[in-house]
DNA sequence: CACAGATACTTTCAAATGCATCCAATTCTG
DNA sequence: CAGAATTGGATGCATTTGAAAGTATCTGTG
């Protein structure tokens, strides 16, 4: 189907001028999640947290024992950068490792009861941004948004995690 | 309005594990935008553009003259960051900066020819992770989608533009 | 079953980042 | 209108980042 596009010539990719910044989805989103993860810094500082600890806690309070791979992924962070955040929060105490018996090269990662207690503590801020976010915005709305998100990530991910 | 709690009393904030990531509005759209961030890096590479350039670019393209503090806020950039990246554009010759004459303190920045030829190469890129992240998404979903976006922005902007 | 890739993860290193601070110009205030 | 506080922007510095290379293990192929 290469050549549909034969069927409908005309119409090349409008310019970002023509569609406009505050039209343009990625814009608006990079914006959003700008203030929303600005929103957590302090929060998290106050923790020791940075952004890519606290993802990675936050993933594990949900997700047990994925693959050091998997967590960068569900965590949005490069393995390398995720690499040395979890060597912090082993220092500290929040997570551990555990060998994979089928794979001496893999780790699986568990979030530990303090690790779990630092990201309830952690939470509340969480909530409230979101809570903020959508103030206003109508149930139906927002599942709609969710959706469309979802179908999104389905669009462009690599992974199929 | 700070009592209204008293009316609707119980409802405490969902934890993340009952909302699931996979509905949790940040998650969904940190993971987005990481993907589309990433698709993005290797063409700006090669235009000798980081994300901070690409983004001054990008906002410049559209937005005539701003001060550097607006433009900041427009690219989501720390000043301090786009400071530099402003300097590189302009020892590359992709912009120009103006005195305000109204305020010696200010400058206002504008975007060259080659500045907008040099957006204009990469736009196919942003323009092609753009119709890919809304693939098979109807024109109606994707305005409610932005719809949203902007909501949402204006509940959680820190500033008025 | 050896060995040429792949894969999972770590480490190194140069570059980018953001905070704090600085400077200069401007505006507010008594 | 002098001095204090604020604003626009640049910069120094310690930290963080990500790309690339490194290490160890595993898998497929002849």
């Amino acid at each position: 189907m290469k050549d549909a596009a034969r069927v409908t010539p005309a119409a090349p990719a409008p310019t970002l001028a023509e569609i406009g910044l505050s039209a343009y989805a990625p814009y608006l989103m990079n914006r959003i999640m700008g203030r929303y993860n600005a929103s957590l810094r302090d929060d998290m500082a106050a923790l020791g947290l940075t952004t890519p600890k606290m993802r990675a806690l936050a993933v594990l309070s949900v997700v047990d024992g994925p693959l050091i791979g998997e967590l960068a992924i569900y965590a949005v962070v490069e393995q390398s950068t995720l690499s040395r955040a979890l060597d912090q929060l082993l220092t500290d105490g929040l997570i551990r490792r555990e060998a994979e018996p089928s794979d001496a090269r893999a780790a699986r990662v568990h979030i530990t009861d303090a690790g779990r207690a630092a990201f309830d503590t952690l939470w509340p801020a969480m909530s409230d941004s979101y809570a903020a976010m959508f103030r206003g915005i109508p149930d139906t709305e927002r599942r709609a948004f969710v959706d469309t998100l979802h179908k999104m990530l389905v669009n462009i991910r690599k992974h199929e995690i």
